[in-house]
Formats: structure tokens, sequence, C-alpha cells
DNA sequence: GTATATGCAAAGGGTTTGCACGGTT
DNA sequence: AACCGTGCAAACCCTTTGCATATAC
């Protein structure tokens, strides 16, 4: 399993480079990293590597199979190693705070709108804004009080 | 009701300028409107107006309830009136293709959110992808027949 | 040796910002 | 008259692309 990495990329014709390496690596670092994070943690170790390159090889690596992204708020995407398991972002708009939960909350949903409407849901792919539980309670007692902005 | 967005404006001290009308009145006629298509349509009847203003104004609708906007896909956000019925964006992520569905479909899940992790969903912010009915089944079929991209 | 990957720099879409002018209040 | 809103241009972030060079095969 440790080389998988290497046959997954030959089988689909793709070549075994440093840099691609240093990505994946990067990716299963992080956790959770955007573009620019990647590059920063993959220079860590080779210092000379580009941005496009990151961009380059995250296409590649997603198309393969070996990570994939997620859209959290309105900036850069988040790439994500495909050993994580699969979760949802749950994204409070206001203090900007980022949860992630099991994807399985989202299950009945996801049937539901293949029944209906026969769309089959990548629930992961795009994360679910609204306000964290904190937040929540800060507008509902700032409510109470009459207090507007 | 009329005047409704003037008062809206006025009670959170903003001015009436026929920007803002024109920018209102292109939502309302778009139904869905990037910054970009609304600048268009506003152009129509005021040739001047600048992108900026566009996002600007938008902005300041958005700020007083007059407008809402939604992610669709990796692009531009798209700008609804308030007065459409709030739903969510099916998009699917193969042939583009955007359905909008009934918000109410989703009411469960958000019912599910907030008892679980306490949080509050906005579901209509981001829409919702993965493969539409079409889509969905030339994957499948293509499986069967064994043929792969 | 040949095709693919990379680095670099430039360009692209979408959005925001500083500033001076013009319009609303 | 005071201040807010606008147009314009420049800057910004994120991403893609063209091209020459380097590298995996």
């Amino acid at each position: 399993m440790a080389d998988d990495w290497e046959q997954r990329l030959r089988e689909h014709g793709f070549r075994i480079t440093p840099q691609r390496q240093l990505v994946l690596e990067a990716v299963e670092t992080l956790r959770h990293g955007t573009p620019e994070e990647i590059l920063l943690e993959v220079q860590q170790t080779a210092a000379g590597v580009n941005l496009s390159t990151i961009y380059r090889t995250l296409e590649v690596l997603e198309s393969v199979g070996l990570v994939t992204h997620a859209h959290i708020g309105h900036g850069a995407p988040t790439y994500h190693s495909v050993d994580e398991h699969v979760h949802i972002h749950l994204v409070c708009d206001r203090c900007g705070n980022v949860d992630s939960v099991p994807s399985a909350v989202a299950d009945a949903f996801a049937s539901d709108l293949r029944e209906t409407y026969g769309f089959v849901t990548d629930i992961a792919h795009v994360s679910i804004h609204g306000r964290c539980s904190d937040c929540a309670q800060i507008v509902e007692s700032a409510r109470e009080v009459q207090e507007d902005e």
C-alpha cells in the first residue's frame, strides 16, 4: 500500500516525480490544505517548487483518485487525501469557524434528492453555510434584548 | 409595497439613487443574475453605470435584506430578489445544468444539523453538487458496458 | 531519444479599493 | 453645505496558460 500512489499514477500514464510525491505527502500532513498552504508545506523540503506546479499536480492527483477537494468559503478550495473519512464542512458565516461532521448526517437528504429528482449528490464537495451554535445563540439573545445592528 | 425598497434603504441610513433602483429592478427581472449579467441589464437603461457600482450596490441591497446571493459553480455568485421563493440549486458537475428545487427538501436535514450540532443552516446559500439524473444514468450505463474514460 | 513535467512570467476572471467628482439629503 | 455614492483606474486574489528547459521513461 505504501507505493500504491505510484501504481495509481502509472496506470493512468502519468510519471512519478518528486513534486508529485511531495504534494501528496503535504496533503496528507495538512489534512485540509489550500494550494497556497500546500505550496508552503512542499517548499519546506523543496524550495524551488512553483505554485503552478501545485495546481497542475493537484489536478493530476485528483484525476487518478488520490486526493479530492472541497469548497469551504468564498476563497481557495481545500484539498484532502482520499484516505480521510468523507466529511461535510459546516461553515459559520459569522465567525468563520469550520466544523467537519460525518457525511452520514446527510444520507437521508441525499437519498431524498435521488428519489425525488434523480440527483446523485456529492455532499462533501461543497460546504454548508449558516451559523455555528455559539453564533446562533448570540444572534438569538441579541434579538431578545431588542438590540439590532 | 411598491416603495418598500426606498423605506428599507432609508431606514438603514442609505440614500435613494437611480443606480440602486436599476440594480434592484435588474435582479428582479433576471431572477438569477451574476454581477456581470446585472451590469448588462442595468446598462440597457443607463449605459454609464460601472461594474464596481454593481458590486457596491448589491452589497448594500443585501445588507438591508432586499436581495440575497448564492454560490452556484466555481465562478461568480448569483443574486436573487428576496421576493423569490427560497430554493436550493442542484448543480450537475458533468453537464453543468442547474436545477432549482424547493428548500423544503432539506428541512429534515437542517433540523438534524441543528439538533445534533446546534448549527443553523442557510441551505440556500451554497448549491449542492453532484450528477443530474441524465448524467447519473450515463455514468451508470458506461459502467455496465465496461467502458472507462 | 522522446514525450511529459516543471519553472517562470504573463494573462485571465472575479472582486475590491483609493481617489476625485457629482448627486442626495 | 455636508456627506454619501459613483465612475474610473489600479490593485488584488486565485487560477490558468505559453513557452523554453529539464527530467522520467
